[in-house]
RNA sequence: GGGCGAUUAACUCAGUGGGAGAGUGCUACCUUCACACGGUAGAAGUCGCAGGUUCAAAUCCUGCAUCGCCCA
């Protein structure tokens, strides 16, 4: 067999993926025309994922590689264990994002996109959806993605785009969907309306003031003269329509129904009472400015008053404020007005005050608010469809939603359901229109003259007619209101086709708890309206990827990790780039950093190392710390590990007799053999068990153990004397094991690592074919991702196990030995057992030759008591006597039977404790009780007999 | 203000009622024939703090502290 020492992970990789796509392993069952492509396989349960589409923006950062590693994994494990596996890529058009990122692209080459149109800048988006949306395919690709690419979906595509007024049409009739004049969240950059859920706002708010400014009566009474209002807002001052007090404020109470005059500005405006006024805010006198402040909107609706707009839509003044302030920024407005307060005497005091701004997610601008025509989508009915599908009802007497059943949705891990439930009780309208030019187009058009409203899903008749009269709405829709749809339109709907009928609903939905609101929510709502299912039962929620100094991974810190770059490698420029790029404050220190850590670039690992690496650190946890060190420390590290041993049991395969041989029986399996066997038995019981519950951490820890410690540090060692034996029964014995191990660990560990997994069992059943070793457990397919996962039937042998960690402890004794008397591994020493567990000696028996080798002893023998001259070593099952001679340092070995007695008399004393209180013997189970029984004998001896040994050494 | 999570070895983290674990790092020895991206052995922890429940608490409950996130 030719195997490369090192694993060229590079040019396999990519042969693979070739290899996979070209035999079509990708592709599910059923082809989107409906037919199956055998018969053999029409029956096959389904598995669906839709892919969280990732936005056209940019490329795939960390968070995805891992989101997508985990979807990959589910779905691989799926297809190998006999379902019909289909996982849909695709991407989201990701509206004011990309219209942001592409409109500054043509700001740097100092083209206006507002000049150039809106034609013409949508061509300019889609050139940019073609660049990324190629680069995003690939990296999917990189990552080992077992997508159906022929089912490849794009949130603007016609299908979904169609979708898309479909629903709104369907909502719009069924008065779920609305327009009207409303106070939304207005971002002065992108110049939109954006919803609630893109507005955040800093815990504690951000440091500014509140002014106290002095409103004239216009009929000043002898006592007062003015009322005081407090704001941290003063430039709204021009929309202000009135000034409120609480109605029980007894200071205020004869001053309701005055009027004062408005400062800088001069306009009579009334004192009213509204008991949204908090009467211990300030002054306990609010400025009421309904154009400008949503709350300050529903009062001024209560009394009748009219708004009035100061601002442009970038926020601006404009031209109802006096001269001086107009076209001032809202920033340079405010200084002005305080200044011209001050100048006239009003200003009566300022504060500083931590006041909370919400600002907007994707452009980080203090948002305005703003009165507009928007469209909105009534949410609480729709809310209250995916409650009851949780299995919440509500309570007519005390009109709170209470869980009585069973829910029909699941999330891993199970805490997430708070935070749905908590947004689904709170619920309100979710704003859709956006005033920007990249998305889906509002299906509404409006007459010019009668103003009368048309909604459809396609340009309505009457529009067609007589187009002059009539005017598309010219806004899109929220891009979340495509991707509502996702699990429906990457399968087809809103047409009747057999995909949606086949794979609708989906089985699982992967994604981060930062979209649970924005997505996971409303897919619910859009599901359960439109097609009245959940789309999916399970959602999974991973943790968020962090740096290693716990810090989110985003391109303005400059501390993410490029996937691309730990899996093809980076140089030291490239690994700095993205620190430039973000010139953080820190940046010098990152710098630094960097440049001590690798000053010659990141080393590639290849995709294997880094979706292992992301497996094996995915915890349950909310968070998962990543440095570059790491996917060397457990990826790399692991990857080579497989790759070496796998390697050397191609190699030995080579040397084994084959069928050909004159006597080409097999010997009987041994104890180490039927070792490995229970070990392998419970490993897939343990690897099935972490993939069914969502539990990646487990799986990679199981995983690693299994492939390291057990099979690389003990099996292959406890063959290689069969191996290199001159009994052919034997070595064919263990080449079987050996073989058919490796075949069930390929198995376990290709969903998880899948390129070198697939090279490697290529390579052998090539080996195993060759010399007819597979002794009727021949794999079924020649191709790893499409061979059957381990189903787990197969029962360990726990009392086996348990007998073989004694054998295990037996060698670890000898080798300790060894090394505290400072004897090199190289000299081979002499050693004597005394068995003391039931079938203790049977089992030594029958693996001492084997023992002997790993242990490198010359003679292994059974004896009596302690021979002279050798230290003997204490176990439950065994005593051991390994013979120094002159090697033994009487002093140190002393000091070290203190130290060890020391411990254990401390761990005699607890169970002592135990043992000796009424109560523990009454209340504890019998088994513990019986437990700690057998620890105190166990203790109690090993005591005695190191007291023995002391004295021995003292003679 | 409400909620969620974290706090365990130098670092990163497992561990949900009965003898404190892993990986990295560290120390010593070893280029023996798959692997020095390795092997063998070893040192290293009042399990954030204070109460409580229990025969028994890292684990369950309460409070506090620190850090992170979400909602208002």
């Amino acid at each position: 067999m030719d195997i490369p020492i090192r694993y060229d992970f590079a040019s396999t990789e990519k042969r693979i993926y070739d290899l996979w796509r070209e035999k079509r392993c990708f592709d599910s069952v059923y082809d989107p025309d409906g037919k199956p492509r055998s018969e053999a396989e029409a029956d096959k349960p389904h598995f669906t994922i839709a892919i969280p589409p990732p936005n056209v923006t940019g490329r795939l950062h960390m968070g995805h590689a891992l989101n997508n590693t985990i979807q990959d994994v589910l779905t691989r494990f799926k297809r190998m264990d006999g379902y019909d596996a289909l996982w849909i890529p695709g991407m989201d058009h990701a509206g004011i994002s990309t219209q942001t990122v592409v409109r500054k692209h043509l700001d740097a080459e100092g083209i206006d996109y507002r000049e150039l149109g809106r034609e013409k800048f949508i061509e300019k988006v889609w050139e940019w959806k073609k660049k990324y949306g190629d680069f995003i395919l690939r990296q999917l690709e990189r990552l080992g993605s077992s997508c159906d690419w022929r089912r490849i979906c794009f949130t603007m595509d016609e299908g979904p785009s169609r979708g898309v007024r479909t629903v709104f049409k369907a909502l719009y009739d069924r008065g779920l969907i609305y327009r009207g004049k409303r106070i939304v969240n207005w971002c002065p950059v992108d110049r939109t309306a954006l919803s609630d859920d893109e507005v955040n706002t800093k815990d504690g708010g951000e440091a500014g003031h509140l002014w106290y400014i002095r409103y004239p009566l216009v009929e000043p009474a002898s006592d007062v003269t003015h009322v005081s209002v407090a704001t941290t807002r003063p430039e709204t001052l021009f929309g202000d329509v009135a000034v409120a007090v609480h109605p029980e404020d007894e200071r205020f109470r004869a001053l309701v129904g005055k009027q004062v005059r408005l400062p800088l500005q001069g306009r009579l405006i009334p004192i009213i009472a509204d008991d949204y006024v908090d009467r211990d805010f300030g002054t306990g006198c609010l400025k009421i400015t309904p154009a400008h402040d949503a709350n300050d909107f529903e009062v001024g609706q209560r009394h009748a008053l009219e708004p009035i707009n100061v601002m442009n839509p970038d926020a601006t003044m404009n031209d109802v404020v006096p001269e001086r302030f107009r076209g001032l920024d809202r920033e340079k407005a405010r200084d002005e007005a305080v200044k011209a307060l001050e100048e006239e005497g009003l200003l009566e005091k300022i504060e500083d005050r931590m006041v909370p701004i919400g600002r907007a997610q994707r452009s980080g601008a203090a948002i305005e608010y703003r009165l507009s025509d928007q469209w909105f989508v009534r949410m609480k009915p729709l809310a209250a469809k995916a409650l009851e599908a949780s299995g919440y009802r509500l309570d007519i007497e005390d009109k709170t939603w209470k869980k009585t059943e069973a829910s029909e949705l699941f999330f891993h891990p199970p805490r997430w359901e708070k935070i749905y439930y908590a947004w689904l009780t709170n619920i309100r309208d979710w704003t859709i229109s956006r005033q920007i030019w990249w998305g889906h187009r509002i299906p509404a058009w409006y007459h010019k003259d009668s103003g009368e409203i048309l909604v459809d899903i396609d340009t309505p008749e009457a529009v067609k007619k007589d187009p002059d009269s009539w005017e598309q709405d010219p806004d899109v829709l929220d891009t979340w209101f495509s991707s509502w749809l996702w699990p429906m339109t990457t399968l087809g709907w809103p047409d009747k086709s057999p995909d949606f009928e086949r794979y609708y609903p989906t089985s699982v939905l992967s994604t981060s708890k930062d979209i649970i609101f924005f997505w996971v929510a409303r897919m619910n709502f859009a599901g359960l309206e439109m097609a009245d299912k959940l789309p999916y039962r399970d959602v999974y929620i991973h943790p968020t990827v962090l740096d290693d100094r716990g810090a989110v991974m985003s391109k303005s810190k400059g501390n993410g990790i490029d996937p691309l770059a730990v899996i093809e490698g980076a140089t030291l420029e490239d690994l700095k780039g993205p620190i430039f790029e973000a010139r953080p404050a820190n940046m010098k220190e990152l710098i630094a950093r960097v440049e001590k850590l690798f000053p010659n670039g990141f080393e590639a690992v290849g995709a294997d190392a880094l979706r292992f690496t992301l497996v094996h650190s995915c915890s349950e946890g909310q968070e998962l710390r990543l440095s570059l060190q790491r996917f060397n420390e457990i990826g790399r590290r692991f990857v080579t590990k497989l790759w070496n041993a796998s390697r050397y049991v191609l190699l030995a395969l080579d040397d084994v007799p084959g069928s050909d041989a004159p006597d080409r029986d097999v010997a009987e399996p041994t104890v180490e053999d039927r070792w490995i066997a229970s070990r392998t038995a419970s490993t897939v019981r343990q690897v099935r068990r972490a993939l069914e519950s969502y539990d990646f951490a487990p799986l990679g820890h199981t995983l690693y153990r299994f492939i390291w410690n057990d099979y690389c540090d003990w099996y292959l060692e406890l063959t290689k004397a069969r191996m290199t034996g001159d009994d052919p029964k034997a070595a064919r014995r263990a080449a079987h094991e050996l073989g058919v191990t490796l075949a069930e660990i390929l198995r376990m560990l290709h969903p998880v690592a899948p390129f070198i997994t697939e090279e490697l069992w290529g390579k052998l059943l090539e080996a195993m074919d060759g010399k007819d070793l597979w002794l009727g457990r021949r794999p079924q397919s020649e191709i790893l991702m499409l061979e059957a996962a381990p189903k787990g039937e197969r029962e360990p042998d726990e009392a086996l196990e348990d007998a073989f960690a004694s054998l295990q402890r037996l060698v670890g004794g000898v080798r300790t030995s060894r090394a505290h008397a400072r004897i090199s591994e190289k000299v081979r020493l002499t050693a004597a057992v005394k068995p003391l567990a039931d079938g203790f000696e049977e089992l030594f028996e029958a693996t001492a030759p084997v023992l002997s080798r790993l242990a490198n002893l010359g003679s292994l023998t059974l004896a009596d008591k302690k021979p002279a001259g050798s230290v003997g070593v204490f176990d439950p099952a065994f005593e051991l006597y390994v013979a120094l001679g002159e090697h033994v340092d009487i002093e140190a070995e002393l000091e070290r039977i203190d130290k060890e007695m020391a411990g254990m008399q401390k761990k005699l004393a607890q169970v002592s404790r135990k043992l000796e209180n009424p109560k523990f013997l009454a209340g504890a189970k019998p088994e513990v009780v019986a437990e700690q029984k057998v620890k105190y004998q166990e203790l109690s001896e090993m005591l005695e007999k190191l007291e023995t040994m002391k004295k021995d050494y003292a003679e």
